[in-house]
RNA sequence: GGGCGUGUAGCUCAAUGGUAGAGCAGUGGCCUUUUAAGCCAUUGGUUGCGGGUUCGAUUCCCUCCACGCUCACCA
């Protein structure tokens, strides 16, 4: 049973006499002749016009503001579109309808109005009320002091800002923070642009398990689930990847899935335990043809999210201009720390080198290991325009094909923005027995109770010995593309309902 | 998990080891073109939970909870 505040005490009270009167306050039939912003248009086209029909309309929408002045009454309403001021006179709908606005109406109830649109004095296209109804009765306030709508533009003098509540009440917070709502419009127009990409350059949109078996083709720790039924342990997945390019094999040539990931990590700005995630798979491809095809679906995705081709994020600006810069990984790392990395085959070797460096690690990790661990806090906080990073050891990328030549090197990159990593990729093994080899020696490098090692996907294998074409797949953090897009700086700003502690009441 | 910080009215924020305040919202009143409308009056608090020190704690101390920043972790 909810505890009611006095504020939500006294609109239950206005709820009760309402009822008492007849009036519902949850009715269930709804008119509505135009959106807010569409009358507005339609009224500035004929506003000028001597011989045009006057406007009538009927509007729905949220009351947001209030103005009684004795026997007129203003107030603000807003729809999905827009606001639009209302305005209640004595004169035409009689004292009464006017006092029974102001006494049973709150901030939040939601309204439908019918009259004529017209221009007040102050020069505000507003609906001049014949007739209203009551929609929905709020009980609870919104989380919002007062608004004022200035040349068009909504100004907030104090409203929801306490991280807690609006990540928590998300729905309060889309409620009176507009700005939050476009937040989500572009993250919805991020996935189109990506779709219409892929879309266009033949790529088959398809949807894989998130209830695996066998959870691979990343390492992360995997949420573990059972079907009662069939008595079955399942993890959800960490990544598409090995079912993404099973289908490869069966014949689809160019596939991608934009959909949700699991992982059992820490929780960070740049971290949620959900996190969507694009992946493809090209084939007859290599990690080359996929860095150009990144660039130009980056470049075409900014465009149609913000218009150009740069955007500001924090503070900074970014330019998706082709091509991006390229840095081997062993040069970036030459240049930063004068390590050469193929001076050291081992990780003792390469140890020894780090010891002069003004930065911890665990002296016990494999080479790869501490070559990410460089590349992370030498090289990726620098990478603030969209830079390639490119050639990383073998050890730490099992599903890589070695670059020809040196055995310690695969074909792999991945992609910096605004000091975030954004996304991975790679010319990926085709050769059954080369992936077998490798899934062996991943076994061999971690110990059997560590949940990051992935089991041995023994179907995956065998999919490959069928025949998989040579091809280059790409992944990316869907999430941290909108933070760039909308300038946020944590993820849980992007996510609609970010994962929090749990909270009693 | 570690460190630092925050938690006061519906919202945004003050304040002090001695009865907890403002603006907005709310309530009552005046007001027929306002727009943070205005004017008059006024209600509203277990100061995150629990404990300790003290004559007295919202303030000082401790446990816990939540959130934020950060480090660690994290393909």
């Amino acid at each position: 049973m909810a505890n009611y505040s006095n504020l939500e005490k006294i609109r239950l009270g206005k709820i009760e006499a309402l009822q008492e009167e007849g009036i519902a306050p949850y009715p269930r039939r709804v008119e509505r002749t135009h959106t807010n912003l569409e009358v507005s248009q339609a009224f500035q086209e004929i506003e000028d016009n001597e011989e045009a029909a006057p406007i009538f309309a009927t509007l729905v929408g949220r009351v947001r503001s209030m103005r009684p002045m004795g026997k007129v009454t203003f107030a603000h309403i807003e729809d999905g579109t827009s606001r639009i001021q209302i305005f209640f006179r004595a004169n035409d709908i009689g004292e009464d309808q006017v006092k029974f606005f102001n006494d049973k109406f709150d901030l939040g109830d939601f309204i439908q109005a019918s009259g004529k649109i017209f221009r007040t004095r102050s020069g505000e296209i507003t609906l001049r009320v014949s007739s209203y109804l009551m929609l929905s009765k709020a009980v609870t306030p919104l989380p919002a002091a007062k608004d004022e709508v200035v040349d068009g533009e909504v100004v907030q003098h104090a409203t929801l800002s306490d991280p807690e509540t609006r990540y928590r009440q998300r729905y309060a917070d889309l409620a009176v923070n507009p700005d939050v709502r476009e937040i989500f419009r572009a993250r919805a127009k991020t996935i189109r642009a990506l779709q219409n990409f892929l879309d266009e350059r033949g790529f088959l949109e398809v949807e894989t398990p998130i209830l695996q078996p066998i959870y691979g083709g990343a390492a992360a720790r995997p949420f573990i689930t059972h079907h009662n039924q069939l008595k079955q342990d399942l993890y959800l997945r960490i990544s598409f990847e090995l079912y993404l390019k099973r289908l490869l094999v069966g014949g689809f040539e160019r596939v991608y899935e934009i959909g949700r990931d699991f992982r059992n990590e820490g929780v960070s700005f740049k971290h949620n335990p959900e996190f969507t995630q694009i992946e493809f798979y090209m084939a007859y491809a290599d990690y080359e043809d996929v860095m150009t095809l990144t660039e130009a679906m980056l470049a075409y995705v900014v465009e149609q999210v913000t218009g150009g081709r740069t955007l500001t994020y924090q503070g900074q600006e970014i330019n998706f201009e082709t091509p991006w810069k390229r840095v081997e990984l062993r040069q970036g790392l030459i240049d930063a720390t004068g390590i050469d990395i193929t001076q050291h085959a081992t990780g003792e070797s390469l140890t020894a080198a780090m010891d002069s460096l003004d930065m911890e690690f665990n002296p016990a990790a494999s080479r790869g290991k501490l070559i990410d661990d460089l590349l992370g806090h030498y090289l990726e906080p620098n990478f603030i325009q969209p830079t390639f990073l490119y050639d990383y050891p073998r050890d730490i990328s099992p599903l890589a094909k070695t670059k020809p030549g040196d055995p310690q090197t695969v074909e792999r990159f991945e992609f910096f923005i605004g000091g975030m990593e954004m996304g991975n990729a790679f010319t990926e093994i085709n050769d059954p027995l080369d992936q077998e080899e490798r899934f062996l020696e991943m076994g061999r490098t971690f110990d059997v109770e560590d949940e990051e090692h992935n089991p041995l996907d023994e179907d995956y294998l065998r999919a490959m010995r069928y025949g998989m074409p040579p091809n280059g797949g790409f992944g990316m953090g869907l999430d941290r593309l909108v933070m760039l897009l909308t300038d946020t700086s944590t993820i849980r700003e992007v996510l609609l309902f970010p994962h929090l502690r749990e909270r009693e009441g």
